[in-house]
DNA sequence: CAGTCTTTGGAGAGCGCTCTCTGCGGTTCA
DNA sequence: TGAACCGCAGAGAGCGCTCTCCAAAGACTG
């Protein structure tokens, strides 16, 4: 009946919705907020006219009153990377584990009505700058992916009591919740498999020893080891690179020229240590028996394809979405960290 | 002086600073937006009042009035996957391709003051609240990829006028502007490279032949043999994932066993395609030399490494930031479209 | 039937900001 | 000397929403 809907070009305000309806706007805004002390003859008339002027609130006037903003930040924080070459942001954002990360985290954000905004932190002006707008109240809540082990971001949330979200536990303890995956019992597996196809000289590529990943990694994969009576475990460490393998493969096999099983801890590696294997003649898995970690796409592009530990990572962001919102929704509120079980994947490779 | 600076617990706001510095809210304001109306000496206080304050300005208050947000969508539309098993968004996030366009966005739209939102549109549903967000007036520009050729979202965005760029020509035009790297210009440089060798028997493992940049790296491909004098020239079609890639080299190797040369119209196919001929006896680059596209990582981890085409896709997403900021700064200015040259990057597999 | 309680709807303040309008003091020009 | 103008600062309206407070109307009790 066309009362005047509304001004020209501008979307529909609450206002409009409760004139074509009849009612104040304080009745339009209990209908839309889901209150249940509205008559049920004017809760319809009131949800016919937001269908009729296709309403859809204004985030910046809630989130004025509500001092809530229904949206997350997406933290990636990056240690300094000034002296390469390329000016671009770091490497995380090129690592298919972080948009598996991304998809579990939308997959649980999405339906709970949440925005989720992407920020940098990669050198000393951008971390203040993340911390000033989260500081802010532009958020409600945090996820942070860190890759560096000294990162001060976990220490300098916890701070602001702002709802927070680990991913991975963070090399200086912080009193936030993480989400990650049980390390040990992931190496645990990848010994197990190696010791039951009889192998006994195996050695490791070990990841980057100040992330506490890595060196629970090798610490689990060395205690089952010895707790399988193989004792006597060489490793090399590698940077959680291709070329980083690569290069701890053969710094291992040149040390040890016999050995018949390798775990490496991560798949990426393991995708540079494999053709180091063949170059040198050793047939995988015939000779060497090697097991990777993470389940990435590039244990599958390996040749031959590698037996691997495998993360839950979609799950595992899903539940750092979950962690998120009791936090939100219950204001001080802690929970518990979550630990994940790996289980193995096998391929060829072992 | 402790002018009762501010009430507790919550951030400073204009007032605060105002009264700190003993001018009017107006004032303050007209300096937080860099007005070049103030008495230089006022400025000076104000600014010392911002920082005493810890002052920064309400985005949502801001937003209220200005109706401008300051952020953008980075919109990612896939294809629906219902049939998969794993119910999880899209492939694309897991493509370290999209890492890089988010990493020359983030570059730009940073220090630009935009916060960057990340949405999925990956069924009916979705897409309508992604757009329903959009019409809204939530964000100030959109950032489309798309990754499929019938997408209708490029056509509904045209719609609203909301300040558009594209990641990629869209399958049914629009009237928008896109980024894009000139597809058979780099087909041109793989079929020189190959030509140049000698090779004179190439096939193609050519990309889905309903995505446009698909066609053009066939069809340029083609083009660009037959103008060296190489007729006849045989391609399959993959799916732009590895086995997808290996499949198509299975087909196009089993009716030509005798090729000498291969496109492969992504690295990520190429990463399938060059094991299937190594199987097959066939020494790369000896006796097949192969090309791949993109210059991506799965080149790098090719073994042999690929010589590939490469798009300088940071660079891109950076345009596209570019054109963003132009048409919300400049508003109806639709800037044209931005076609980038690829390059050839040797290694090893040609 | 008066008095009390419960349900329901409306009035209106106020969130923090921008921006127009107004006004003040000083300068320039006829 | 008066008018016109300019640079600069303040007053105040209003963006769209939520939420507290209050009033009206009905339901129940003594």
């Amino acid at each position: 009946m066309a009362t005047e809907a509304r001004r020209p070009g501008r979307p529909a305000t609450l206002e409009d919705v409760a004139r074509v309806a009849g009612v104040s706007r304080a009745t339009a805004s209990r209908v839309i907020n889901g209150l249940p002390t509205v008559d049920a003859a004017l809760r319809r008339k009131v949800e016919e006219a937001i269908t009729a002027t296709d309403y859809a609130p204004n985030r910046a006037a809630r989130s004025l009153v509500t001092r809530r903003t229904d949206s997350v930040a997406l933290v990636v924080s990056e240690r300094e990377q000034r002296h390469l070459a390329t000016p671009f942001i770091g490497r995380m954002f090129s690592d298919p584990h972080f948009g598996r990360v991304v998809s579990g985290l939308l997959r649980e954000l999405r339906p709970a009505g949440l925005q989720t905004v992407l920020m940098v932190a990669d050198d000393e002006a951008s971390r203040a700058q993340v911390l000033a707008y989260l500081r802010q109240g532009h958020v409600d809540g945090v996820v942070l992916v860190s890759s560096h082990p000294d990162d001060p971001l976990p220490r300098m949330l916890a701070e602001t009591a702002l709802p927070t979200v680990l991913a991975g536990r963070p090399g200086r303890a912080a009193a936030l919740p993480y989400v990650e995956v049980d390390q040990r019992a992931g190496a645990r597996l990848a010994a197990e498999r190696l010791v039951a196809q009889g192998r006994r000289l195996i050695g490791t590529v070990a990841g980057p020893q100040d992330m506490p990943a890595a060196q629970e990694r090798l610490d689990g994969f060395r205690g089952a080891l010895a707790a399988l009576g193989v004792p006597d475990l060489p490793w090399a460490e590698g940077d959680f690179t291709r070329a980083g393998g690569a290069e701890a493969m053969r710094r291992l096999l040149a040390g040890h020229p016999g050995l018949d099983g390798v775990f490496v801890a991560s798949d990426l590696m393991g995708l540079g240590a494999v053709p180091v294997l063949l170059r040198a003649g050793r047939r995988v898995p015939q000779d060497v028996g090697v097991v990777g970690f993470d389940d990435s796409e590039a244990a599958e592009a390996s040749e031959p394809a590698l037996t691997t530990v495998r993360q839950p990572v979609e799950d595992m962001a899903g539940e750092m979405a979950r962690l998120l919102l009791r936090q939100i929704r219950e204001p001080g509120a802690v929970p518990p960290s979550v630990v994940f079980r790996p289980s193995l994947v096998v391929r060829d490779s072992a």
